[in-house]
DNA sequence: AAAATTTTGGATAAAAAAGATCCAATTAGA
DNA sequence: TCTAATTGGATCTTTTTTATCCAAAATTTT
């Protein structure tokens, strides 16, 4: 019960654009920045195109960008994006799998966690996710504009 | 993102001894009531065996009963014998697995959503997932005592 | 004590999913 | 045209999941 590593690095891919404001930004940085392997990338890069989430551009000074603003995108469509839709049970996205859903009261119980999940996943946007203030410190232990 | 067979199973086994009170009930027959492989059944059993939350009585008449009231037992208390804790991403349970989680807003998004997740489950008990009432009914659509 | 029934525990295996990598083809700026 | 960037499909490896097999052990019945 947890999710994939695309998952997460589709995360991390989309709150370091949203930091960029606009920038398309190159494979690369991304993936060296955020700790991503860059073949990889390039696969969660295109499952999130296909989902309306960033654009792809080709060629020299290519990358990728956000193609919403930061502020209308939510964790829930990054993560279904990538997972697809969230059931938790088989029973809860295909009642046919399991002949007892019908009365089974445990499958009530999957509905309404998958749905406090999904309300709560949807209810975050990309903005919440920017670390907006850079603490002042000399610290060689800062590894990343992250820190 | 989702809950594995062996811990549906599980639930299930678990539940079908909570309609049976204190009787102990041979592998076999809750194999056949409730749809789960045999052999697949005994390693599950045994999970939560070890968990505390069944006893196994082994030689003939032997099988599987409840070791606590289905009270006390909680859906949580199930699931995470057979998936163990639930985290959502590594980096829940272990900080070390990424080097950006002591900053990342992310990592406190997961965080959030596994306690309301294990807050559910944890509020779940056997009793409230048994089906006491069965309606009455002359259809020949009623499969097993479930319905 | 022997027979019958039932589980154990360890090994093994098959299938599915996850995580990554390779590379020829394509795209587009300089 | 040259160069730098991505694509898309194939491939591959590793891990996880979902089982299955069976000799040994346990326990009740005869």
């Amino acid at each position: 019960m947890k999710i994939n590593r695309a998952t997460d690095y589709g995360v991390r891919l989309m709150v370091y654009l949203a930091t960029e404001g606009g920038k398309t930004v190159p494979r690369a940085e991304v993936s060296s920045a955020m700790d991503i392997p860059s073949e990889f990338l390039a696969k969660i890069a295109q499952h999130l195109a296909r989902a309306g989430l960033l654009e792809i551009k080709q060629g020299r000074m290519g990358g990728y960008r956000l193609k919403r603003s930061p502020e209308e995108i939510t964790l829930l469509e990054i993560v279904e994006a990538l997972e697809g839709e969230i059931f938790l049970n088989i029973c809860v996205g295909d009642p046919k799998a399991c002949r007892f859903s019908s009365t089974c009261k445990v499958h009530l119980v999957w509905k309404a966690a998958r749905e406090g999940l999904r309300d709560l996943l949807g209810s975050i946007r990309l903005t919440n996710l920017i670390i907006k203030e850079r603490p002042l410190q000399n610290s060689q232990e800062r590894c990343c504009k992250y820190n």
